[in-house]
DNA sequence: AAGCCTTTGAAGTTC
DNA sequence: GAACTTCAAAGGCTT
């Protein structure tokens, strides 16, 4: 699979575009950027400092050291990352790379690719905690997309471009690289899969890591039969495991290598490490077991996950704060902060990442994981008053923001539409894919549609949908993510919060500002507007702005 | 142990 | 076709 590393294809362009290092005025941004995170993280901080302080002493007593196991291992992570990031902004060897994550690469789910099926490590959860900072204390500050080349890697592996075939580790023979070596964004798990050289060998043997491991022969691509172009082996090697591809018939796909985006709920229930990996190499799937027990097959991920896959851990760095929910702010309010080039990288990714997943697995849809996750109930009183939110909801809202400026809020809302990949350049983004959908269509700028659709769902969700007992995680979700800028205060049990509001953001004109793209003068307004907004806090909204 | 929280986007279901 | 719902990642927190 030689165009793995660019064999051409419109792939490469693309790979190419984002593996580019950044200039040095990126360079800067990054350093800015980093500097607005800060502000960012002291926002939702301080959303956390005033949450805990509507707790009682002992409940922060009993919190605080919940949060310090990791303390040293994440100051140590910590110092290295920062050494890393001094490295890159010095202009040295540690170079920035655009996509320092992607796709993929983190570490974490390296050590534990797929452990969150439980098929290679004893606690998928367990092991990813730790990690966090160790995606920054692992991954090379080299490997940039190493789905689409792996050239970054292997600092004692000859890169692959350069031979179409590899060593096997164990046998020595000359073997076709397979793509779960070439990206490490879904890494093969150890327990499946005995030991090959991975590309972040280096990186997994100083982590005593277990190398992955390769069918005895060496690999073969375990699905002749599907039409890959360059740009689908590319990321076939990163996301799709061909497992759940048509079933070869004579086993080639028994090279067990499990796919992150699969999930056998089998395996889910067997957290044991002590699973053997020829048990998964063998069929991950009983033939026996049925619908229940067929693999989970993950959606693709979009465009804002793959963000935040390759971003978390440098946001997570960037702080001691570790809880997602408040990363996932950050990482919205940064997400709206890019610009629509930037945005539109990552919407071409998820585009790809969609089409592969497509044509890995034809016959699957969303539809098959609609409704399977277990969603606890909550005891929202299905016959709740919309007025009753404020009262349901113990959690109080700070105000961050001046209210007059929450109508441009920014960051987030405003200059993120603005700044998201519109219409333009969404044709960019997310260019008319082959047999592109409504969906797809509308992508980019469901940024600004969104919103208002939401709000929607969230006023009806105080009349009608407040009904649904499962809407109560989805409305809070829903109506929050409306309004990142909002921060629920106070404890209470996990009531959802259900600050209702939002951004006050003219449709038509944001519609208007996407269909046309900014001016260099626009453009330089939005910046300072971003800036504006991230050196406030978070805006804040207790009450449905009707 | 399972689910929640939180984010955006895609795609599903419902009306 | 609009509106609404679910899931994708992630990890601390809650139930």
């Amino acid at each position: 699979m030689p165009q793995l590393n660019g064999g051409g294809g419109d792939d490469l362009g693309a790979n190419d575009e984002m593996i580019s290092f950044k200039d040095e005025g990126e360079q800067e941004e990054k350093i800015s950027e980093n500097v607005s995170a800060e502000r960012d993280l002291d926002d939702v901080k301080s959303s956390l400092v005033n949450e805990s302080e509507s707790s009682s002493d002992s409940e922060q007593a009993e919190r605080r050291p919940q949060t310090r196991p990791d303390t040293e291992s994440y100051e140590k992570a910590r110092d290295y990352f920062s050494e890393a990031l001094r490295r890159q902004q010095d202009g040295g060897f540690f170079k920035s790379p655009h996509y320092p994550g992607y796709p993929f690469l983190m570490i974490p789910d390296l050590t534990n690719p797929y452990l969150s099926n439980g098929s290679l490590s004893p606690s998928a959860r367990t092991s990813n905690k730790v990690p966090v900072v160790q995606h920054a204390h692992h991954v090379h500050p080299l490997t940039p997309l190493i789905t689409y080349s792996n050239e970054h890697f292997s600092p004692g592996t000859p890169p692959s471009h350069l031979s179409p075939e590899i060593l096997d580790p164990k046998t020595g023979i000359p073997r076709t690289p397979h793509p779960s070596e070439l990206s490490p964004y879904y890494p093969l798990s150890p327990g499946a899969v005995g030991s090959i050289a991975h590309p972040l060998g280096w990186l997994m043997q100083q982590q005593g890591q277990p190398m992955y491991s390769i069918p005895p022969g060496g690999f073969r691509h375990p699905y002749p039969a599907l039409a890959m172009n360059a740009s689908m082996s590319s990321l076939v090697s990163s996301r799709f495991s061909p497992h759940m591809v048509t079933p070869p018939p004579h086993g080639l796909h028994q090279t067990g290598i499990p796919h992150p985006a699969i999930v056998s709920p089998a395996i889910k229930q067997e957290p044991s490490g002590d699973m053997s990996p020829s048990m998964h190499a063998k069929s991950p799937v009983p033939p026996k077991k049925e619908e229940d027990k067929r693999p989970h097959i993950k959606k693709p991920l979009n465009a804002f996950m793959l963000y935040m896959k390759e971003m978390r851990a440098k946001v997570v760095a960037e702080c001691t704060l570790k809880e997602s929910a408040a990363i996932n702010q950050i990482l919205g309010r940064r997400w709206h902060s890019l610009s629509r080039e930037e945005q539109a990288k990552y919407y071409e990714l998820a585009r790809k990442e969609r089409q592969l997943h497509s044509q890995l697995y034809p016959g699957w849809s969303a539809r098959d994981n609609y409704g399977k996750r277990k969603k606890r109930k909550r005891d929202n009183k299905p016959d709740s008053k919309p007025e009753d939110f404020s009262i349901r909801s113990k959690k109080q809202c700070v105000q961050y923001l001046p209210s007059e400026k929450m109508c441009d809020s920014p960051a987030s809302s405003h200059g993120s539409m603005l700044d998201s990949p519109a219409t333009p350049s969404a044709a960019l983004a997310s260019p008319a894919a082959p047999a592109a959908t409504h969906s797809e269509q509308a992508q980019p700028l469901s940024l600004t549609t969104k919103p208002e659709g939401r709000m929607h769902h969230h006023f009806s969700l105080a009349g009608k949908a407040s009904g649904s007992t499962s809407s109560s995680s989805s409305s809070s979700s829903s109506s929050s993510s409306s309004q990142p800028i909002s921060i629920p205060i106070g404890t209470s049990g996990s009531q959802p919060t259900t600050p209702i509001l939002t951004r006050p953001i003219p449709f038509a004109s944001l519609h208007h500002s996407m269909l046309s793209p900014p001016s260099p003068f626009h453009q330089a307004a939005l910046h300072s507007h971003h800036a504006l907004f991230q050196s406030q806090p978070l805006s804040l909204v207790t009450k449905p702005t009707e």
